[in-house]
DNA sequence: TGCCAAGTATGACGTCCGACCTACAATGCA
DNA sequence: TGCATTGTAGGTCGGACGTCATACTTGGCA
């Protein structure tokens, strides 16, 4: 049944579901295959960057996923420390509904990867900055500051994937449950955060921006 | 030279090194003998639980390291602030310093083996709870309460993890500078932290407080 | 002092599993 | 019907983990 089958598109669902649980090198191409139902001769017809190329279609999928989350964690948040317990609840069952193996799509891929491949590490970057726009732009809408908004925004996604990991090695929410309603507590009753406030201190420290973007 | 050799010592603190720097399977037993130098067939004389057993004396090392880290920080601060300040710069000077490949000693490991190894995973735990235990009693030296201290704690501690992450991702320390001023402009300006202030609500929210410990 | 035994340490080997390549089948279009 | 493109199964090569027979050193004893 030549010409034009969905193994490909399969095969990166799979894969980056794969990747999320279990991480890049404990996920083998046999898996990815078993997992989609493709056929193993196909994978290099698909991906002729092999393995790594499918890592990078898999890193721009999750991308989307969070992207998606976000926006729907906002719906009927009127600050960001709803936002943040939004986004805390959805993460923290899906965390707990797999058993303490599903958490972040990319951190794994992050630590395994970033320090050797160039090329998937701007994948891992544009994922970052994606996710640091959409809640940026979120904290927007709260007229807080677009300074203070990303700065907020790094802290938001430093929380969640440092909580995630910690509550992953312990096998147990509540390191999760703590951070997250710690920071949404902090931001929450944080009146500088608001445009207006003094901004001879502002939130996030003096000299702290960001340089490349 | 039989009889009592260095070769399992060095071979835990080549192996705690490159379990850092690379995570655990991109880390070939040979590549721990190499930079060890110790030769390859006494890895399974110090070491008869294999890999995975090298891999628990590495983590147990990397706690003894975090604690270290955190009394070496604490000295001559005066808060919350400047300790989260503290710890940010040697985390970072290292983070940088190592081409970003230095982060947490642990967290690669977590990704990758907690989900599969029960018996890894509590080795986590403790270092996690070593770690937490340092910070929260340093921050009760402080005059903050201790379940307040422990909340703080395990926001701290997922900051730097997941700073560690977004930094690393990005190949620029800018990320992880901007959460960790935040998190430590944040905490210093949040008189909650302080007993005596209103417990009603106290920081951390209510009904949080860790179920298993 | 010379020898033996037990524990210690080591280089070479086997086995298994991973990614990746090559030769072949099936389909749509001219 | 013939060809180019798409899709596929089996096979190969390399490397990593784990094992084994062997050599070396130390301590005790005659």
């Amino acid at each position: 049944m030549p010409r034009r089958s969905d193994s490909r598109s399969r095969m990166i669902h799979a894969a980056a579901r794969l990747f999320r649980d279990r991480g890049y090198y404990a996920t083998a191409f046999s898996d990815v295959i078993q997992a989609s139902g493709a056929p193993r001769g196909s994978t290099y017809f698909h991906f002729p960057g092999g393995k790594q190329e499918l890592a990078r279609e898999a890193i721009a999928l999750a991308g989307d996923e969070i992207e998606q989350m976000v926006a729907a964690a906002a719906v009927g948040c009127e600050g960001p420390g709803s936002l943040v317990r939004a986004l805390g609840d959805m993460v923290a069952d899906r965390l707990e509904g797999s058993g303490y193996r599903s958490g972040c799509a990319i951190a794994t891929m992050v630590l395994e990867l970033a320090p050797q491949s160039e090329d998937l590490s701007s994948e891992f970057e544009k994922v970052f900055a994606r996710w640091r726009h959409a809640l940026a732009r979120q904290f927007e809408t709260w007229r807080i500051t677009p300074g203070r908004a990303t700065d907020l925004a790094d802290l938001v996604m430093s929380v969640f994937e440092g909580a995630l990991i910690v509550s992953r090695a312990a096998r147990d929410i509540d390191p999760f449950r703590r951070a997250i309603e710690g920071l949404a507590d902090l931001v929450e009753h944080e009146p500088r955060l608001l445009a207006g406030s003094s901004q001879a201190a502002p939130f996030g420290g003096a000299g702290c921006h960001q340089g490349t973007g």
